[in-house]
DNA sequence: GGGTTGCCCGTTTTT
DNA sequence: CGGGCAACCC
């Protein structure tokens, strides 16, 4: 299938002497072909650590030197905004100001610049909302509880993730065929899905689907809006192209339908976002849509060590279907580095600590924090990695996890904000018109919801109309005084200074002072943050478009921090020194992953892999714990079959288990028990079965049953006989000391 | 309308 | 184990 990636190669051209730009001096054949052949298709299959943004970056450089485009005909789409800003940034560096007329942004940014020049022919206001995935939930609840679905029955959260799946191939409502509406509740997400539309229409709102979706249907019905794009863009150019979707890839297809001038940069081993409606198919088949295309090859890899390479070729050599590429050194002046270290720990929190300790010591052997980072599969295990840097007093970011801007209290201080900005967002108005309480409660909502919907008018100008008890009448009118007066403070007033009036006034900080709750201090503090941010945009406008389009990977980190974050958010950064906790079966490849997609899951936890190892430059550690609380209760681990697929002379494996940890200290033996931890008799039945992630429909825990009935002892109890499994362990009826609950581990075979 | 209790469920990854 | 939420009180 992927034959035709042979064909087209053509050789790297004979530099010119003549005079060239400095910024073209810096590049290798392969690279300099990728940015000089400029007319015509171009896919740029480009391994980690190549030099992909490079590549972008002075293409762009390179095509405005020449003079073949003006900044503003050149389309360049990255996936975070935070690849942009550094593109920008670089590009700027090059080519000075004529960096900031280039159209360079995500697919969702672009499209909402599009969005807001074009709103009225797609049934927008100028002033539309983006909501984010939590106003789509409560939107899709309420849609679906109207209907009186049973929410425990079907989630809304499957639902919209049904709906979504959907934008991101393009389709409409009125695309959804009965085939592919089953599965939910009968067949009534398309139902649902037309309902969820119309209803944003009327809240004047898009969501991220949108993005894309409506500017789709925009060119679709408006062929010349269509042409006046594909005119303004002489060149696009794309990055991360494994991981766009195909209503992106449509997009892509209608704006270079005259020009073909489209340079898209991938990789097919770092495709990690299937789940999100991102289709590898758009690489494999770029060709087929391009006959004319080029494809060129990065292979040299500027970042990692012999044996971080090493490793991670072995590792992704695992997976079939892959385009084949092979990463070579580029520089061998250093050696081939240190083996990749695989280290056992006891238990997470041992783990935790064990890892901030070497990151101590690479400390102190002279590797800045903001140079390493701990990568890990799910944002649940931050928090392990948290307790242990607070307690050492190490400066670090989280990255995902808790999102700045989701959470409660800034996602409460934006929706003042936004109300402020348009009285109509009924959205906003909902969330925090009775927060802090003002005696508004779901009736006095429903009467206003009544009116608005008879007047055809928003719920903040139904208070006026609708039928209302006195106290809540009063009530909302000091509220809609509020935001009027602090919507006219703003004309004349700095944005920060107003909200800070604004959540004051309202009664909103007094809420969180007054809460006694642990976190509410840690709340206000963010509300303090987040008037930094306020700091920095002239507009409330330029605010809210901001906050809806943010994520935490675009923040900026800065300084002697040590940065935490999910192996996703680490695509296309590096580090001298990454440190990959957690792998373990079910953690890492992940059981959801296994159980929703099968053989094709695993290899796309194999790629999350493959990038996690490729982020380091000089060391990468791998640890797994042998024991981890989930759910609350303490469960065995088997080590990733990852790990397993590592070629031994790249790794170097090391052990804490029977060392300080081993199960003859443990706290809770005091010294009597016959047995360490692995010579206990259940020992290896445990590791070996139990996968406290698996899913409880699949026959998995078939030895359970071969204990019941065994005859056990215990150091304490003595003597007795296995009743029952239980989550946290067996449940024993001892012949002197009748029923217990203990672990397995502290029983031998009787 | 607001507060409390007790149950259920989950935890993949995010523009 | 903890958060969310429905059902129940005042």
């Amino acid at each position: 299938m992927s034959d035709f990636f042979d064909l087209e190669e053509t050789i790297p051209e004979e530099i010119p002497q003549s005079s060239e730009p400095p910024f073209m001096k810096e590049l290798n054949p392969e690279q300099r072909q990728a940015v000089e052949h400029t007319e015509g298709p171009v896919l740029v299959l480009s391994g980690a650590g190549t030099g992909k943004t490079r590549v972008l970056t002075t293409r762009i450089a390179y095509l405005l030197a020449k003079g073949s485009a003006n900044p503003w005909q050149i389309l360049a789409v990255t996936f975070t905004n935070k690849a942009s800003r550094e593109m920008k940034e670089r590009l700027e560096q090059m080519i000075g100001l004529p960096a900031r007329s280039v159209w360079l942004g995500t697919f969702h940014s672009i499209g909402v610049k599009i969005l807001y020049r074009y709103a009225g022919e797609v049934g927008l206001k100028p002033d539309f909302i983006v909501l984010n995935t939590d106003d789509q939930e409560r939107l899709l609840k309420k849609i679906m509880q109207e209907d009186n679905v049973d929410i425990k029955q079907y989630s809304p959260a499957t639902l919209l993730d049904i709906i979504q799946r959907w934008k991101d191939r393009g389709l409409q409502p009125t695309a959804i065929t009965a085939a592919e509406d089953t599965g939910y509740c009968n067949g009534c997400a398309k139902r649902f899905y037309q309902i969820y539309q119309n209803r944003l229409r009327e809240l004047n709102a898009v969501d991220f689907g949108d993005l894309l979706l409506l500017p789709l249907a925009l060119f679709k019905e408006r062929p010349e809006i269509l042409a006046e794009y594909q005119a303004k863009f002489k060149y696009i150019l794309v990055d991360e192209y494994q991981d766009t979707n195909v209503a992106q890839y449509l997009m892509l297809r209608l704006l270079t339908q005259k020009t073909k001038n489209i340079c898209c940069v991938g990789d097919d081993d770092q495709s990690i976002y299937s789940w999100r409606g991102a289709e590898v198919e758009n690489i494999l088949n770029f060709p087929k849509v391009y006959p004319e295309t080029v494809i060129i090859r990065l292979e040299r890899n500027y970042r990692s060590t012999a044996h971080i390479l090493g490793a991670a070729a072995g590792l992704i050599a695992h997976n079939a279907g892959r385009l084949g590429k092979t990463l070579r050194v580029a520089d061998t002046r250093d050696g081939v580095g240190e083996k990749v270290h695989v280290k056992q720990y006891w238990n997470g929190a041992r783990e935790a600590e064990g890892v901030i300790e070497q990151i101590e010591t690479e400390q102190r052997r002279g590797t800045s924090l903001s140079q390493m980072a701990i990568l890990v599969r799910t944002s649940a295990q931050t928090r392990a990695f948290e307790e242990v840097l607070i307690k050492q007093g190490i400066p670090y970011k989280i990255i995902g996890g808790f999102k700045f801007y989701e959470r409660e209290e800034i996602r409460d201080a934006v929706a003042y904000l936004r109300l402020i900005l348009n009285t109509n967002d009924d959205l906003a108005f909902t969330r925090i018109v009775n927060k802090p309480r003002r005696g508004i409660g779901d009736s006095a909502i429903e009467a206003l919801e009544t009116s608005a919907k008879e007047h055809h008018i928003s719920l903040f100008d139904a208070i006026g109309w609708a039928a209302l008890r006195p106290s809540v009448r009063r009530a909302l009118e000091t509220f809609s005084a509020l935001i009027n007066e602090m919507k006219e403070k703003l004309k004349t007033m700095d944005l920060r200074v107003v909200t800070e009036q604004l959540l004051e006034n309202a009664g909103y900080l007094n809420m969180w002072r007054t809460d006694k709750s642990p976190e509410a201090e840690g709340r206000l503090e963010n509300i303090k943050e987040l008037y930094n941010v306020l700091d920095e945009f002239e507009t409330l406008n330029a605010f809210i478009e901001y906050a809806a389009l943010v994520t935490d990977a675009d923040e900026n980190t800065t300084g002697e921090q040590l940065v935490v974050m999910t192996l996703h958010a680490s695509k296309g950064l590096e580090f001298d020194h990454v440190f990959l906790a957690g792998w373990e079966e079910g953690l890492f490849p992940h059981q959801k992953a296994l159980d929703e997609a099968g053989e094709e899951g695993l290899e796309e936890e194999r790629r999350l892999a493959y990038v996690g190892i490729t982020r380091a430059r000089k060391k990468a550690f791998i640890s797994y714990a042998t024991n981890r609380k989930i759910y609350g209760h303490w469960e065995n681990t088997v080590s990733s079959r990852f790990i397993d697929e590592l070629p031994n002379e790249h790794i170097q494996s090391e052990t804490e288990m029977r060392e300080q940890y081993n199960f003859s200290q443990s706290v809770f033996d005091q010294g009597r028990n016959r047995y360490s931890y692995d010579q206990s008799p259940f020992a290896n039945v445990e590791r070996q079965a139990v996968n406290p992630y698996w899913n409880k429909n699949l026959p998995q825990y078939q030895y359970k049953s071969k204990r019941v009935g065994k005859r056990v002892y215990h150091e304490s109890f003595g003597y007795g006989t296995v009743v029952k499994e239980a989550a946290n362990g067996l449940e024993v009826h001892f012949d002197d000391y009748g029923m217990k609950k203990v672990q397995a581990r502290f029983l031998s075979e009787g």
